[in-house]
DNA sequence: ACTTGACCTTGTCGTAGCGTCAACGTGTCC
DNA sequence: GGACACGTTGACGCTACGACAAGGTCAAGT
């Protein structure tokens, strides 16, 4: 039998009978005269063999070590580990399929984004037309939904339901439209105190508690402008360097404002 | 935002986001003076995005093409596509899984190796202590457990086991032992005939017919040796080179019988 | 002033299981 | 003698990064 033949009955290609060969699982077989392998029905059974518990899915490493260690236990272990994996992996399709189907049935109604279908309600109350800031919490509420814990996840979509509840809605588009103006304002411009009051007051009490106490709890990258970020507003000039100083002095002042509350 | 601070971020490792940069999966950031990437809220957002994605299976080339062609009907397409992948995948595990369960299922019996449980039957009862051409015939029977299909299976099954029947086993013991004892011998030896006569009494008419029918169609390389084989046992002498000229006369005559039996 | 340590940079090799060339020799058939 | 189907070795490609190497940068401690 030569390696065409040998690789046709075994169902694969002699590329693969080759790569065996170099890889120790098959062992080489004589040569004839011209260099070609000459192969026996013994061949064609290791092969086959191979190929068996290859397609249920074990490494040819551990296709080598089972059948080196000349049958016996040792192929019961490995074959109950190999269903413990696959069983595992059986697993993970179905949570990528069960995440899917959610992702699904979201894009069925909008066809938005990757996110989760809550968080998918916010961002659609929240776009507004031609707002800058409007945007920039979409982003950071995007960004949220799938880094930050559930917990913290629910948090923020509280945070901003205030803006996207439909009596509130009108509140919400003028105060992002303020905040917007300030785009060119000097820091000591008046609006700015006016607006960080106005946002501060839009918390309510329970929450700005656990907002402070989150905040002193979260890494210092994380940590939005406070008095204590002396330069001014760490957190948000690094993630959002295009706003300009008023812009940036509003939320400081607003945090400011909702640690004397907290 | 450097680096390290959006890997931890979006909970991947720096070289997973280079790696991203180098397939243009997310666009390189502006450089600081010192040469550090400079990343902003938006790349995180993009970086979830993707990282979303691509834990649910889908390929970095698919997540660029998706996340390229702006949001929207594409994503749908592929997503379905890929609930389909995974279904696939679920149903193969599962089929890889059921193989391993009826494995196991042996191996429980008999830590033999990885044959289909009928198979692997015959070829304990076909263990013959010290016969080379038990031996064969069980390399062969396995063989044939794997490369034929299911039908021809049960036929090459079938024609093993007046061999492997208690009461018959004497009796298939006692011929594997003369085709054993002609390994020395010359083609011409008398005992040559009388042996290939007892092997031929030994099949079944209707399974002559049926023998005789399959042989007809069998690709070339894998036709058991005849008359037609004008050098004289084609396959025989290239599966079992060390087989003997007596030996290989047996089974031509063997065939010839079937033959004009059939 | 020096060292440590935690960052950052680019570049290269390795992974599993082959597919897919390339560049070449062999053997058979018309 | 040319086509064609086979065989040979060798090397690169693929996925999605991990794990080095061999540096440069920066703030803190001694």
């Amino acid at each position: 039998m030569r390696i065409g033949e040998l690789a046709t009955l075994a169902g694969v290609s002699t590329r693969t009978v080759r790569h065996y060969h170099h890889l120790n699982l098959l062992p080489e077989p004589e040569r004839l005269a011209n260099g070609y392998r000459e192969y026996r029905l013994r061949d064609a059974v290791v092969l086959t063999r191979v190929r068996r518990l290859a397609e249920l899915g074990m490494s040819l490493d551990e296709i080598r070590d089972v059948l080196a260690d000349d049958q016996g236990r040792e192929l019961r272990e490995v074959l109950l580990e190999l269903d413990a994996d696959l069983a595992r992996q059986q697993e993970t399709i179905g949570a990528r399929r069960n995440r899917l189907a959610a992702l699904l049935a979201e894009t069925d109604l909008h066809p938005d984004s990757t996110v989760s279908p809550d968080m998918a309600k916010v961002l659609r109350d929240l776009s507004v037309e031609g707002s800058k800031f409007a945007e920039m919490d979409r982003e950071l509420l995007a960004l949220m939904d799938t880094v930050a814990d559930p917990a913290d996840r629910a948090g923020f979509i509280d945070l901003f339901r205030p803006l996207t509840e439909p009596e509130a809605a009108a509140r919400g588009h003028a105060l992002y439209a303020r905040l917007d103006e300030l785009t060119d304002a000097d820091p000591g411009d008046p609006r700015v105190a006016t607006l960080a009051a106005d946002l501060a007051a839009h918390f309510p009490d329970e929450m700005v508690t656990a907002l402070v106490a989150n905040l002193d709890a979260a890494p210092d990258h994380l940590r939005p402008p406070t008095t204590e970020n002396a330069d001014g507003g760490h957190w948000l000039t690094t993630m959002y360097p295009e706003l300009s100083a008023a812009q940036t002095e509003v939320f400081r002042l607003v945090m400011v404002m909702l640690k004397e509350r907290g």
